[in-house]
DNA sequence: CGCTCTATTGAGTGGGGTCAAATAAGGTGG
DNA sequence: CCACCTTATTTGACCCCACTCAATAGAGCG
């Protein structure tokens, strides 16, 4: 019998079988379902099946190079709608970087619907998540490394809504493969960024920006 | 009275008034227009009315930072349709490559319709391109500068389907602004993956694939 | 408290950037 | 068609930002 499952495991596990009571943007019906940090949610390779709504948690989605090169593509916050795919293949992994649950939905109740509305919030859907993904090729083709953080931390501070006080859901690998970078490259573009007095580290996954505003013009 | 205007002009030129003779993919109704090589097509800031289609010559679309910095999003070829946007306003600029022709339609007649397939087909467009960005956001987060310019050139064959012999439509600096380099950058690799017997430089704008699947190779 | 994992800091290196000069490729006017 | 001028590209010399390797310091957990 599927319960609401918060509790470390190490298989996915049905946690509800109803669908979302409130719907925000699209309207999905699916299963909702638990993932331990650190689970695969989906593989790159996969047929794409499923698509997924962020209930709570958060998830990162990426693709590998043949020699381990890493790049994350997005992280997906709760309320973010991930894994919809053109053709039958998955081009990215998706996993769970916290204990995380998903709304899960068949892709063929959205896709191979005639409805024009929902064709629409598909489109919009994509359109967004192409403008999120090239305000990235902007990042990584044109900004140094601070200017990278920097820009990370404002994102991440908007899409939370979290304000000030940022409570980091990745680690420095997942950021550093988010921003084309290494750990150690991220760790001191942050103790540059505290220097200066734009932000300030309260342990590793506390961030608290002393000066939004500024940190923004850093991005230009 | 508009004509076919393939001549130089300093201001964009109507073409012909007809609907395309055939649409490949999208069913696009507008008039065709003609761009002088370097002349803006629709700037950062402005409101998205139109959407376009390349007819004849090729466009960059790009972003700039407050102090210069360029990065270049994509290229368009013949065939390719762009300037779909999701608000009113535009967040890229679009500038012709070369002498370029492109057919022009009124962005309401194709998001205001409530036509299912017409809606589903905007999806695949975007899809389709969100799928080009993520690409470019692998190959800027974790390419080194040769394999850059080599999964450009191989990416750049398969879209002008042209084989092994590439005539580039864009200058060294259009390249280095879409691949996060320099000018300089990108001409040592080229000249580096000539002296690896991948490619002969033949003429600035010229490059015979000597071979191809080597060449994807190097991109993994 | 000790073990493990993650993050930070330090020292040194190298890939790609900068600056400058040489060369090639286009245009233009005579 | 050629000389001249302008712009684009290539090449060279040198430098610096970010990477690598290594050591230290925290954090989290049993």
């Amino acid at each position: 019998m599927p319960i609401l499952a918060a509790t470390r495991s190490s298989y996915p596990v049905p946690a509800t079988e109803r669908p979302t009571p409130q719907a925000d943007d699209v309207r999905l019906i699916g299963v909702t379902m638990s993932y331990a940090r650190g689970r695969e949610i989906c593989g790159q390779g996969e047929r794409a099946n499923h698509v997924y709504k962020v209930i709570r948690g958060a998830v990162r989605s990426f693709r590998m190079l043949s020699d381990g090169r890493r790049q994350i593509c997005d992280f997906y916050l709760p309320g973010d709608i991930f894994g919809i795919e053109l053709g039958g293949e998955r081009r990215e992994t998706a996993e769970a970087l916290a204990d995380t649950v998903l709304l899960v939905a068949r892709r063929s109740a959205l896709i191979d619907e005639e409805d024009g509305p929902m064709a629409r919030q598909l489109w919009r859907l994509a359109v967004a998540e192409l403008q999120r993904s090239q305000d990235h090729v902007l990042t990584l083709g044109r900004r140094s490394a601070s200017e990278r953080v920097a820009s990370f931390l404002v994102d991440l501070s908007d899409r939370l809504g979290a304000g000030e006080d940022l409570e980091l859901p990745m680690s420095r690998q997942d950021i550093a493969d988010y921003l084309g970078l290494t750990i150690e490259t991220v760790s001191r573009s942050l103790t540059q960024l505290q220097a200066i007095g734009m932000i300030k580290v309260g342990g590793c996954r506390l961030i608290h920006l002393c000066r939004p505003a500024a940190l923004a013009d850093l991005c230009e």
